[in-house]
DNA sequence: CTCACGATTGGA
DNA sequence: CCAATCGTGAGC
């Protein structure tokens, strides 16, 4: 058995409306990797979708400095800062100048990095149960905002593992698609993808 | 230019 | 239930 390696999830792949990508993302990785080499990775857990005419979309009125990459071309990141002390970070999906983004809400981490306080390692895993929590564990802000999700890059995706597509067929494991969390505009759009009984999944998983 | 508020979280 | 904390953007 020779090395093998994992390719990053393709732009193509990303071409598609939020609400198609999202369903789709669970269960795959988020890689995160540093200056140093070290590498994290992630699997998707939790997502939420965001498109054009939804308004609770950051680029439901018009085109702004903050929402710019949304407007971009799939596989860019959005990053953005919410209640001025937390990031969220999302896939850009669809085509080039249709805004529509998957939020990245909970991830189940291979290891957790030795900046995570001892609190935190008190239940790790439950420390990227949240999508502010996942861009602090891992530390991402908004330096990383329009970067490309690619290999060698600071942040890129991976595919379903095999194991992992199976339980879905088999139905080991189930997904959850229920309404987004925190919002105060489009809250009845069913827009939520979580993995069933999972204890990573943020609150009210 | 101002200022209310948010795709959150953790603690009372 | 509520405060923390600050960039954003709608409205004047």
């Amino acid at each position: 058995m020779t090395h093998s390696t994992v390719p990053a999830i393709a732009t193509d792949w990303l071409r598609r409306p939020a609400t198609d990508v999202a369903p789709d993302l669970i269960g795959c990785s988020l890689v995160r990797r540093f200056d140093d080499g070290s590498l994290y990775r992630g699997v998707i857990v939790e997502t939420e979708a965001y498109t054009p005419g939804d308004p609770a979309c950051h680029a439901y009125r018009r085109r702004t400095a903050r929402n710019e990459v949304m407007f971009g071309p799939p596989g860019l990141c959005y990053v953005y800062l919410i209640y001025g002390m937390y990031h969220c970070i999302n896939v850009v999906t669809n085509h080039d100048t249709v805004p529509s983004a998957v939020l990245i809400r909970a991830l189940e981490l291979d290891r957790l990095p030795p900046w995570i306080d001892e609190k935190q390692r008190q239940k790790p895993q439950r420390v990227a149960a949240g999508p502010g929590k996942l861009c602090r564990a891992l530390q991402i802000d908004r330096t990383l905002n329009g970067n490309r999700f690619d290999v060698g890059q600071p942040l890129w995706l991976e595919p379903r593992t095999a194991a992992f597509q199976q339980s879905i067929v088999d139905g080991s494991m189930n997904l959850v698609q229920t309404t987004r969390i925190g919002l105060t505009q489009g809250v009845e759009l069913p827009w939520r993808w979580y993995v069933a009984d999972c204890p990573a999944v943020s609150k009210r998983g």
